[in-house]
DNA sequence: TCAAAGTTTCAGAAAATACTGAAAATACGA
DNA sequence: TCGTATTTTCAGTATTTTCTGAAACTTTGA
């Protein structure tokens, strides 16, 4: 690996990462590393700058790709595919946030939605179905806030983060203000 | 592996998920397993149960108390150790943001931070340096006001996610009535 | 203090995952 | 069409992670 030692930390940094999010160490790397970069970089600079093989590049890049985390391009006069990341770091949280959904939400909704379904025999299955239903409920509820969430613009989203636990507040404030809150869920309590 | 069909399904699942997040197939089983039982589990209960080894059953069960996740106890006239989840699925969610946070979130800032600090040397580190605060400056926020959900009661806090994207109108709302919402945080441009 | 019951540690085996280089496939221009 | 530049695939190898059984350790009651 042969770069400045600011960016080589963090290329290492998201390397380690990366064991605890599921993907491997070069995804990792070759994330950070097109992150930081001022430029698209085709395969052979990556090569170049992590160190590892061309192969194991192209199929990081794949990975990347169907993450949604890398854009492909090509650039005038170069037959080569140059890479890159988003600028916006909002959309990039939003994408990432929708990948998981994806992969191991939904999977996980639909085993529970499964479960829920079936007759249970015995009192430790009925238990077990009570359970899983409780928690049906929970990850549904944070999923679709989450999907509302991610619809703001980010104006808006930056001015709720930042009001932080104050929105608590706010809310009891509008709801003794003539339950404006309320009026278009209707699902409290 | 000997359990009810339901159960076993619910268990199965949980173990295939672990890689996603990074932890291994017997953690994320046991831990299923225990979130669904109607009784505390002793370590012979999972070994039964899942058909694992013992020696790996007290590996499991040392990092899932490390995670917080699941709780000790003694039954009276039995030395044996006993497990069990937490009940409410609120809590398990708060214990996991939480973790999640200290192991991952909190050394990526560290080291983010770090790099900021430094001198740039030359372009390319200049605007690596610039992208890394972008993030930085993302992660702390989220962070922040994820923190300050936390502290919400369970109460505030589903009614706030049932309210969904509604919540961004609310905030206008009041916006117009006088600044309230900027009155605190005093950040909003 | 000893013996029994229970738990943890750890070195090595087994399994899973990541990585490589060579070969195949593809895309492009002449 | 051919030849070159580039990317992808894949079988085998290396590395990492997980799992096990045996041994060591701990706790408790007599």
């Amino acid at each position: 690996m042969n770069l400045p030692p600011l960016i080589q930390s963090f290329v290492l940094h998201f390397g380690e990462m990366g064991s605890h999010w599921g993907i491997n160490r070069t995804v990792g790397q070759i994330y950070a590393l097109l992150y930081v970069s001022d430029r698209p970089l085709n395969a052979d600079d990556i090569v170049e700058a992590i160190g590892c093989s061309r192969s194991n590049t192209s199929m990081a890049l794949k990975e990347l790709q169907a993450w949604r985390l890398v854009k492909l391009q090509h650039l005038p006069g170069d037959r080569r595919e140059y890479f890159s990341t988003p600028e916006d770091v909002w959309a990039i949280f939003k994408t990432l946030a929708e990948e998981r959904q994806k992969r191991e939400v939904e999977p996980t909704l639909t085993m529970l939605r499964g479960a829920i379904m079936e007759t249970p025999s015995g009192e430790a299955e009925r238990h077990a179905q009570a359970r899983m239903n409780e928690m049906y409920q929970l990850i549904e509820l944070v999923t679709k806030w989450f999907a509302d969430i991610r619809d703001m613009d980010v104006e808006t989203l930056e001015k709720l983060m930042k009001l932080g636990s104050q929105v608590g507040k706010v809310l009891q404030f509008t709801h003794s203000l003539g339950r404006l809150a309320g009026r278009d869920s209707g699902k409290e309590d």
